[in-house]
DNA sequence: GTCTATATTGTGATAGAC
DNA sequence: GTCTATCACAATATAGAC
C-alpha cells in the first residue's frame, strides 16, 4: 500500500473528498462514484489512484492520524499546563464538528468497525491508541502538578475524556440541537480539574 | 406506518434480526437479503411485512425506545437514589455492549444521521431526548440531595454522561481492547458523585 | 492519467402465482 | 404469507483505447 506522503496532487484531492464523505456517510455509505463526481473525474480514474476502497480509506485514516499528531504537537507548543492542553484538545473535535456537524473520521469508522476491511480497522485502532497515549501523558502530568483529580488512574481518565468527546459528536448529530464537543469537554473537565 | 405493538409474530422476528444488524453494520450496512437469510424466509416476504427499509428501521427504533423506557422505569423501581440509578443506567449500555460489542441502536444511527431517511432520523432524535430528559431528572434529584455535584446544571451533566456512554461503545469497538460503558460510566460518576 | 465500455454482484422494490 | 421471477439501478472493479 502507498504511503500518504508519496501520493500525487490528484490523489490528494481524492483523499480530501473521500475524507469528508466518510465523516458524513461512513465507509459503507459512500461510493467511488460520489468521490468521482465531487473531484470532477470519472470513476475508473479513482481506481487508478486507489485500486481498492479498502486501500483508499486506510491511507485516508493514516493521513488523518498523522495530521492529528501534528495538532497534538501544536498544542504542546502552545500550552504548557495540562488543563489548557485538554481544553485545546477538545477544541480540535469542536473544529471538526462545527463544519456541517462532521464526525471524527475514526468515530464514524469505529462505529462501523464490524464491517470494516482489516487494513482500515487496523488504522482506526492505531488512531485511538495514539490519542489515548497522548491524553494519558497529559493527564498524568496534570495529576503530578495537582491540577487534575488523582482519584482515577490517568489512563482511565484519558479514555473517558476521549469517549465523551467522540460520543458528543454522535449524540449531537442524532439530536438536531444539543451541545458540541467543546461544551461536553468543558463539562467533563469542570468535574476533574481543581 | 404500523405501530410496533400491533405487528405479527413473524414481523417481530424480522425486527429482532434487523435490530442486531443495525447495531453491527448500521443502516446502510445491512440489506433486506441479510435479514431474509437470518430469519429464514425470502426477501419479498420481508417487504410484505415492511414495504420500505425506512419503515422497518423506524418501527425498530420505536420499539427500542419503548423498551428503553421500560428499563428506565425498572431502574426507578429498583433504586431509590440518584447514584444507584445512574450506575444502573450505565449497566444498561454495558449489557448491550458485552453481547458481541453491539452498539446502542441510536448510537449507530446517530453517527449515520446525515444519510438517514426522515422517519428514522426523527425516531433517533426522540430516543436521545427521552434519555436526556430522564437523566436530567435523576441528576437534579441527586443534586437536591447533595449526592451529585451541583457545579454544572443537571441537564448539562446528564448530556455529558450520555455522551460518555455512547462514546465508550464507539471507541471500545474501534480499539480491540479498551473499557466498556460500565467502566467509563463509573469513571465519569466517580468525579461527579460525592 | 483519463476515458468508454463492461463485467459482476448486490440493492431496494414490485408483480403475480400459490 | 410466502414464494419465483424480475425490475431498475448502484456498487466495486477491470480491460483496453487514447
Amino acid at each position: 500500500m502507498k504511503h500518504f506522503s508519496e501520493i500525487s496532487p490528484m490523489a490528494e484531492r481524492v483523499l480530501d473528498v473521500a475524507e469528508v464523505l466518510v465523516q458524513q456517510q461512513g465507509y459503507s455509505g459512500f461510493s467511488y462514484d460520489d468521490v468521482a463526481r465531487q473531484v470532477g473525474i470519472k470513476k475508473p480514474s479513482i481506481h487508478h489512484h486507489f485500486p481498492k476502497k479498502e486501500e483508499l480509506v486506510a491511507v485516508l485514516v493514516q493521513r488523518y492520524t498523522h495530521r492529528f499528531r501534528a495538532a497534538l504537537l501544536g498544542i504542546e507548543g502552545q500550552h504548557a499546563k495540562a488543563p489548557e492542553r485538554l481544553i485545546a484538545y477538545a477544541a480540535l473535535f469542536e473544529g471538526t464538528f462545527v463544519k456541517d456537524r462532521r464526525l471524527c473520521v475514526c468515530g464514524m469508522l469505529g462505529a462501523e468497525a464490524d464491517s470494516l476491511p482489516g487494513l482500515v480497522a487496523g488504522e482506526v485502532e492505531r488512531f485511538f491508541k495514539v490519542n489515548i497515549d497522548w491524553l494519558t501523558l497529559v493527564v498524568a502530568d496534570g495529576q503530578r502538578a495537582a491540577l487534575v483529580s488523582a482519584q482515577c488512574a490517568a489512563e482511565v481518565l484519558a479514555e473517558a475524556f476521549l469517549c465523551a468527546l467522540e460520543g458528543s459528536m454522535v449524540v449531537g448529530r442524532g439530536m438536531r440541537s444539543s451541545r458540541g464537543p467543546a461544551d461536553v469537554g468543558k463539562t467533563f473537565l469542570s468535574t476533574v480539574l481543581s
